[in-house]
DNA sequence: GTCTATATGCGGATAGAC
DNA sequence: GTCTATCCGCATATAGAC
């Protein structure tokens, strides 16, 4: 069948792609892992950046609009001072861990996937991959400029960028972590609730008006 | 002169692996743009990955030293409860940004590099990269558990995780978000500053027990 | 140390039979 | 929709003259 193809492309190429890399992987290694003929992509997806293209929609869409349904949720069942901090910041940050939990081993790489894309600093790649993020982040600077509204406009973008790193360096690493320290395994919901803690916390922050010289100059030097 | 091609060559690639990647990045783009001859990349660093060593090796090496030894002045004058969270973190994280500004231009485009370079989850590349950060891990790990002393072990290491991944994300990106929002643009020492507060709240953030069933359910709904 | 020329292989993509 | 065979360019790396 057309679509089981198409499917067994997906996943290998997801595969692929966070294990090695995109630039790094070749349609012969995935075609070949996902047991169709080399010709099948282009038939299917046209080309190799349309393929990745496919790879990084077929989760991204679930994974944002869940982010949005869980804020407009909040939104809807809050008085007039808002969602909590601490909400907003969960419905940001927990469904890529609860949809990787859904989709169990073939959507286990794809946070991989996602950790790369994220550092990811073409100019061409940033234009399409930021556009689709365009909409997520205005809900999400409004809720949080509500929750938090003694950080000024910059720092408030500032704090949202740690937030994405902390969570996006999470994704790509957790698996990695684990190896190499057994003790900190985390199920995905206390990893969740671990980062929702650190980035609350993070966004609600006084920043210290000064530093005091005598101080600065100790540690500088 | 020698060493000029070597530099000119360390400083193209350096400049390539940042705005385009490793892979996507070719020999002759590096030689093409550094005005050496093709050939010439072999003769001095043997490989490409040797390239890509030697460009992470340049900057890298005095980053961490001056990580070290901020910590180590930090411990040296403060008494027996230890230096503070946020000097701890500051001098984690603001070597890369005080050196980048002290490299100027050419020094640049390496926060992007390492920016690359922390989102590549490839096995092999792991195990080479990691081992550079042992030591720096050792002692950051055994410094911030004094000054968190609530922490245990799992969530330390997980949260020196979340402050990694914003500090990383910060690196590779600072020059875009700046771009998109002219009024988030912040000088080296403020962005330091505000990654500090960041990451030195979230790092002290006490982790609540459990989350309100009621509150819970409404949310993931 | 620097250059030209080239070996050698892999890459994405497609034409055209079935 | 699936396959084989192939086009064609670009990649890294090196041999060998200067």
């Amino acid at each position: 069948m057309a679509s089981d193809t198409k499917n067994r492309i997906l996943d290998a190429a997801e595969q692929q792609f966070g294990d090695r890399g995109f630039a790094e992987t070749s349609l012969r290694d995935i075609t070949k892992k996902a047991h169709v003929n080399l010709a099948a992509v282009n038939y299917h997806f046209g080309s190799k950046e349309a393929l990745l293209a496919a790879v990084l929609d077929r989760r991204l869409q679930p994974i944002n609009e869940r982010r949005l349904q869980l804020l407009d949720n909040l939104e809807s069942q809050s008085g007039n001072e808002g969602p909590s901090l601490r909400e907003i910041v969960r419905a940001f940050v927990s469904p890529p861990f609860e949809k990787q939990q859904e989709w169990g081993d073939t959507g286990q790489t794809f946070l991989r996937v996602l950790g790369r894309v994220h550092g990811e600093t073409n100019d061409e790649f940033r234009e399409v991959f930021m556009s689709e993020y365009e909409l997520l982040y205005q809900r999400f600077t409004a809720a949080l400029s509500r929750a938090v509204p003694h950080l000024g406009n910059a720092d408030l973008t500032w704090r949202m960028m740690f937030m994405v790193g902390s969570m996006a360096f999470t994704m790509s690493w957790s698996k990695s972590i684990v190896l190499r320290d057994p003790t900190a395994s985390l199920s995905a919901n206390e990893t969740i609730e671990s980062l929702v803690t650190f980035a609350s916390a993070g966004l609600a922050a006084e920043q210290p008006l000064e530093i005091p010289v005598e101080t600065r100059r100790r540690e500088v030097q």
